[in-house]
RNA sequence: GCGGAUGUGGUGAAAUUGGUAGACACGCUAGACUUAGGAUCUAGUGCCGAGAGGUGUGCGGGUUCGAGUCCCUCCAUCCGCACCA
């Protein structure tokens, strides 16, 4: 029988399907093992062969784990709120949820192709009324806390309502930029919208004024992460600062949890620093400089201005940040963002209109002008100068847009010596550079380095950098003129979208105050409306809904905005685990059982976004009580991405000629894109290539020699527009889904991006027909009960250690070619044994299942679909180990052992073996061996 | 500029605590066989050399009996961040 994949794999599909074979208990005896994808968007381009990579190496890890007794979790589901199903709506008026559905199917239908194990029961999809209750409640829960920094967790809003009643906000702290203090009278005098916005000081999810990252193009906001470099993820259109009323969620309050959670989890240097420089803790002081009213008059007088109205800034205070409060006294000016508050109060009237210039010329660059502008020196004095704290020196201010508005106070103390930023702004306006290192040069550049010692400092002169902060800090809190302080650059993160494909607010707004539905009219579901497009006057597609479009409806209006894309995304790994529960988002039961997701594979992409919300999001509810575990991903791989590798044919100047590649050298040729389609191993199908286009039709060719036209090819992302596309789906036809998994396997490390290439696709065909060939001759079962020869135990056994250091270390790049050397070396010595096929079938399992349970079941007589409940073939070292000779031989002046073993890899147990010999024994005369170095299969070598 | 990763045949790549570099697969060469199948089988295939032999893991050093692997300098490519005080 010759190995027919179409038939096996439909077949072996069914039977999973009927018996909800890969089901996972909620209860069980065995242990736990959560597996878990990135569940996808699903567009509408469908499934190429890069999405699958992953998902294949999760299935088989799965798979795997259920051979070695556990019970798996493998679920899968959709992302399937977003925004290319809402701009297709745009275009063609279809509602988002029938497109999406549309894709949903497809995807499906892909998926099972290529016989993945999930247990799609437990299928969820963002978009799906019963799922966003669950965002919706979530989002309650997160407004209806704040973030205590005693307990260091998140509380409920009602404690903290309880504290203002009975003490006011003195002795509260918390995680809020509100400052003012009141007392329990002053609370309890309040009107309930005073109340309200006070509160949302301290909410974890809070509406307030921010300026946004507005994308015009797409006519809504966007998070910091959906931005790069200026532009937006998502179509690339322009970015521009905006300030508007926003829905925020508080994820400053775990900046630090999320950075000291990253020791916990086992994740890859590269995604836990990018998410450490993110959240970009620096470590240093406030200090507190006051404007100098005196230097003010020198300015003044200097000016001959008599305008008295803009003098009466004096006693102003500018507060900055610096992580280098040891350098103190190296400071020779200080610099405002432009948008500084206290901008236009310290300004001079001298210097007010090229101020007002400065500030014009600033607004007007956009975000990518500015940072494109970096080498650019630009600044504008102001006029004012604020005093030194300690040597009560006049330092002039100044406003630069190299300051940030939105990182720290919005302000520096510049001190040149010590930073290139500020060294170059100095040299360029000219302004006095202060030494304050000892024996440092630097008139060519800034002395960056923490190494060293302080110099012409008072106080902290003499002292070595690191000890001179720890004092600085000391005197500046002493003198109350700042503290010590710890900044990070993560900004809080727009919760707000102007969208319709997205998940309605829970919220309804009476007399401008925002309330949050009642819990039994969740879900909000979305209203219809007549077009998904903002109002005439700018409101969300959600205000263009008639009142009686809402199923519910409560107050004067609706919260029109809905929720971004990483809402729905940012639990669904807890869904998984009870997704028909109506009563809870997941029963504490559940959650506690499944905990962690043991192993998460994705992409890299997810660094900044997606990782970090979830990570946010899984701490708060850990802090609430509603999940035991306050890291969600406990390990996780990154799949690269896979390329497309386009095929080119090369047009002559003719316009009907094609050259082929190897005698285009030298000629004017025009490469154009050829559907990948029509080429097989860069050869090209003239014929279909002819019948593609009506343009080729009467195409003529200059061929190879061999009278062959051969394509030329590059890589390059895969695009239907290069077409570059490979579906699995015609893999699968052509080879099975066990070849198209074995294959993306056999690609090489998952970690990296490759291009994709079918050319080796052959080799693992063949390996499985070979496999075949083991069991069948002729049409006829040629397996037999003989006893295992011991070569062939050796070959097993080899493989199973093999397979299983390659699983339990989760590098999938040699483990498909262990199989095949296996099956290699079982053809060379003819082994038909049942003994032996057997253990073989289950150690391919996990990669080929369609065809491991098929020759399980019909080769090998076992009930149907047993093998993914088989036991994992047991390693015994035992079988590799023979003794050979050994004889001595002298090297260096160093006695040594050589002794030439038979094929093992495991030194540890050859070490043994050698030590057990008698040779061995005798040379080394009862003593034991100062060192054994063992080259496994080759040679031993023994100092004595 | 900062951070992370990667450099091995014609190609994709292996190489476990440092131990025969190139497993396995593609491709290629020569041959066999055939109910012509995306077959199968045999032999060969890093480079130089007719051969013995030499040489070889981005470059240059170092440690070691022994280095693709460890240490240092440099180079190239890819990814992320980027005026964050």
């Amino acid at each position: 029988m010759e190995y027919q994949f179409s038939e096996i794999e439909k077949k072996w599909r069914q039977f999973w399907a009927d018996h909800k074979t890969f089901k996972a208990e909620d209860n069980s005896s065995k242990p736990k093992y959560y597996v878990l994808d990135m569940f996808p968007y699903p567009s509408g381009a469908g499934l190429h062969v890069g999405h699958p990579l992953g998902y294949i190496a999760s299935d088989i890890y799965a798979r795997y784990k259920r051979l070695r007794g556990y019970n798996v979790l493998h679920p899968m589901g959709y992302d399937s709120f977003g925004l290319p199903a809402e701009q297709y709506a745009i275009q063609t008026g279809q509602h988002p949820a029938l497109t999406t559905e549309q894709n949903i199917n497809r995807y499906r239908d892909q998926l099972d192709k290529i016989g993945f194990s999930f247990d799609w029961d437990r299928e969820v999809r963002t978009s799906d009324p019963g799922y966003y209750k669950w965002t919706q409640w979530i989002f309650k829960q997160i407004f209806n806390s704040w973030y205590n920094l005693k307990s260091d967790k998140a509380e409920d809003i009602s404690t903290l309502i309880a504290a203002f009643e009975s003490n006011g906000n003195a002795g509260i702290t918390a995680v809020t930029e509100f400052a003012e203090i009141f007392t329990a009278d002053q609370w309890k005098g309040y009107s309930e919208k005073e109340q309200s916005d006070i509160l949302m000081e301290y909410r974890l999810a809070y509406l307030a004024d921010s300026w946004v990252n507005w994308c015009p193009a797409l006519g809504t906001v966007l998070a910091n992460d959906e931005v790069i470099n200026g532009l937006s993820e998502r179509g690339g259109h322009p970015v521009e600062q905006k300030l508007m009323r926003q829905w925020s969620m508080r994820i400053k309050a775990y900046a630090e949890r999320l950075i000291t959670g990253l020791d916990t989890v086992d994740w890859t240097d590269a995604i836990k620093d990018m998410q450490r420089n993110w959240i970009g803790k620096s470590v240093g002081a406030s200090v507190k400089f006051v404007v100098s009213s005196s230097a003010e008059e020198v300015a003044f007088d200097s000016a001959q201005s008599t305008n008295n109205e803009l003098r009466r800034s004096s006693g102003a205070e500018i507060e900055v940040f610096t992580t280098r409060p040891d350098t103190i006294f190296g400071v020779s000016f200080m610099v405002l963002a432009p948008e500084h508050p206290l901008v236009n109060e310290i300004t001079t009237a001298e210097y007010k209109d090229a101020v007002e210039a400065y500030k014009t010329a600033a607004s007007l660059k956009s975000e990518r002008d500015r940072q494109a502008d970096v080498k650019n020196i630009t600044g504008q004095f102001t006029g004012a100068y604020a005093l030194h704290p300690f040597s009560g020196e006049k330092i002039p201010v100044w406003i630069g847009d190299y300051v940030l508005a939105s990182y720290g106070t919005g302000a520096v103390m510049a001190v040149p010596c010590g930073d290139q930023r500020d060294w170059d702004f100095a040299t360029h306006f000219k302004i006095p550079i202060k030494n304050i290192f000892e024996n440092v040069d630097i008139s060519e550049a800034a002395y960056v380095e923490k190494e060293g010692t302080i110099a012409d400092s008072d106080f902290l002169s003499g002292l070595p950098i690191k000890q001179a902060m720890t004092v600085a800090i000391a005197k500046i809190e002493e003198l109350g003129i700042g503290k010590g302080k710890t900044n990070y650059r993560l900004r809080d993160a727009i919760f707000s979208r102007q969208r319709y494909w997205g998940e309605p607010f829970p919220v309804y707004y009476k007399n401008d105050i925002p309330y949050l539905v009642d819990d039994a009219h969740l879900p909000i579901e979305l209203p219809e409306v007549d077009k998904y497009l903002p109002t005439e006057d700018g409101e969300p597609p959600l205000a263009r809904a008639e009142k009686s479009a809402w199923k519910y409806f409560e107050g004067e209006r609706m919260e029109y905005n809905t929720m971004p894309g990483w809402a729905g995304s940012s639990f669904y790994f807890l869904r998984y685990m009870d997704p028909k529960n109506d009563h809870e988002f997941v029963s504490k039961e559940k959650a506690d059982y499944w905990n962690q997701v043991d192993l998460y594979i994705g992409g890299s992409e997810h660094a900044t976004g997606h990782l970090l919300y979830s990570r946010f999001w899984c701490k708060f509810l850990y802090d609430r009580g509603y999940i035991s575990f306050d890291e969600p991903f406990k390990k996780m791989i990154n799949q690269g991405m896979i390329l497309g590798r386009s095929s080119f044919v090369y047009r002559l100047e003719d316009n009907k000629t094609y050259i082929t590649f190897s005698k285009k050298e030298g000629k004017q040729v025009v490469p154009i894109h050829v559907d990948i389609s029509l080429v097989d191993n860069d050869k090209l199908d003239i014929e279909a290539f002819k019948a593609w286009r009506p343009e080729f039709a009467n195409a003529e060719f200059i061929l190879e020699d061999d009278g062959t036209y051969i394509c030329g090819s590059e890589v390059e992302k895969m695009s239907k527009s290069k077409f570059n596309v490979q579906t699995p789906d015609e893999l699968v036809e052509r080879f099975g889904a066990d070849t198209l998994r074995m294959y993306e396997m056999f690609l090489g490390p998952l970690e990296q991006t490759k291009p994709w290439d079918t050319k080796g696709i052959n080799g693992v065909h063949n390996f499985l027909r070979k496999l075949w060939r083991l069991f069948y001759e002729n049409g006829n079962l040629i397996v037999t009960d003989a006893p295992a020869s011991k070569e062939a135990l050796k070959t097993l056994h080899k493989t199973i250690k093999k397979v299983e250091d390659d699983l339990e270390r989760f590098s999938f790049n040699t483990n498909v070619s262990n199989l095949m050397i296996c099956v290699n070396e079982l053809t060379d010595q003819k082994c038909h044994s049942k003994e032996i096929l057997e253990q073989v079938v289950i150690l391919l399992a996990p990669y080929a299942p369609h065809a491991a349970e098929e020759l399980w079941s019909e080769a090998l007589g076992h009930p149907a679909g047993t093998v993914s409940t088989t036991p994992f073939p047991k390693f015994n070292p035992e079988m590799l180990v023979e003794a050979n000779t050994v004889y001595p031989v002298s090297f260096n002046g160093k006695m040594r052992f050589n002794a030439e073993l038979p094929t093992t890899f495991s030194a540890k147990e050859v070490e043994e073996a050698v030590l057990a010999m008698p040779e061995a024994q005798k040379w080394l005369e009862g003593k034991a061996p100062k060192k054994l170095i063992v080259v496994p299969g080759r040679i031993v070598n023994i100092v004595v």
